[in-house]
DNA sequence: CTTCGGATATGACATTTGTCACATCATCTT
DNA sequence: AAGATGATGTGACAAATGTCATATCCGAAG
């Protein structure tokens, strides 16, 4: 099995491939300390496997995963990261990484190189345990704190789905004047000033 | 522990139950048939865990589900479904379910929902290998096929970002009217009728 | 009962927006 | 050279939008 490691410890980077070497499984072509190295290495040596810390200088290990999946979209991406580094878990995942594993845990990098090569995905169990609260949609706005009523509420969501003040009022039995004063006064209560930036709070801050 | 089961299937709710109590360890106080049932069960019982079906006529288990945590934040629901259900594991970990197995795996169940009762959260091997491709953003918008140029690209972005026409025109050294006629062809393209309904396109399609 | 706030409505008004027809200029194609 | 294309611009116009003052109705709070 032919990978390269990228970690923007170079030191570790290399204990890495150290510690891989011995394994007699796994060859590592190169090592690298940073996104755009990472970007150009993959270019250069095409290796099963890319094993990458997240957290690094410049590009990040996700940027430079997202670059290189685009030009090389069935690439094998191991990510390897510090407990902290929750906020990328879910990134990690959306841009299509094959593993996700915590460098405390390096009795497990080798055996999860080799379940990557065998098309497995690879996530640790405290990462998994994470998912849940990290997919928790965050708080969604709190109308009532900024004295938004329920019909105003109700406005929002059709203003966020592109329909007019004449389509508005019709749908919700009102005068379409009706229908401007609620959008006056809720563009008001949330220091806005016109209906496009109304739907893109909505799709901001309470939908996000 | 005590727990609630709902099935669509009233048989099969009632196997789980006669499965589950089996073991001793588990008392079912009551098995449903429906997201609605769910709802009132729990609203009854408060049990220690809810195990319900994700597919269900009418209501699903997603929606009920989030009725419930609504209510209860810290309600631990588990849910059974088929393997063919893959749509719904986002929901169920966005909503924070606190697991996600497949019926077929009948024999996990029971230890599932102790790991529950311990507060671990539980989604089995094949769950969890789907998720890297769930989690893959969907083919952002091609606007090249819809012939959309890289300024009007650029001018979408801004009216997504809630910006007039003027203040767009200063920011890109345009005439105000130019950028009208921009964002003309732009709703003419997309058949759209007016910026907001750009801005929602931006949110709904490109960005989702 | 009176008061107050919310929901609803109207009319007038200024501004913004979207459309259209047309014009200029540079570049690229033929 | 002639023509096509695309980026940019202008002016005029109609429609939509946002603001404001004001009014009615109703139910809840005092």
């Amino acid at each position: 099995m032919n990978i390269v490691v990228i970690d923007d410890d170079r030191l570790v980077a290399l204990s890495l491939k150290t510690i891989l070497e011995s394994t007699g499984q796994i060859n590592v072509l190169e090592v690298g300390s940073s996104g755009a190295e990472a970007i150009e290495l993959f270019r250069r040596h095409r290796p099963d496997v890319i094993l990458m810390d997240i957290r690094m200088e410049g590009m990040s290990g996700i940027d430079a995963g997202r670059a290189i999946l685009k030009e090389f979209p069935d690439t094998k991406i191991l990510y390897l990261t510090t407990f902290s580094d929750d906020e990328y878990i879910l990134n990690a995942l959306s841009i299509g990484a094959k593993g996700y594993i915590l460098k405390q845990d390096f009795e497990v990098i080798a055996p999860s190189l080799e379940a990557v090569m065998r098309g497995q995905s690879v996530f640790g169990d405290k990462v998994i345990g994470k998912l849940p609260d990290l997919m928790k949609p965050k708080e969604s706005f709190d109308f009532a704190a900024h004295g938004i009523t329920d019909k105003e509420r109700e406005i929002i969501e059709l203003v966020a789905e592109g329909l007019s003040n004449k389509e508005i009022a019709a749908k919700l039995f009102l005068g379409e004047g009706t229908v401007r004063n609620y959008i006056s006064t809720l563009l008001e209560k949330l220091s806005l000033r016109d209906r496009t930036q109304l739907a893109v709070f909505y799709y901001t801050e309470v939908k996000a």
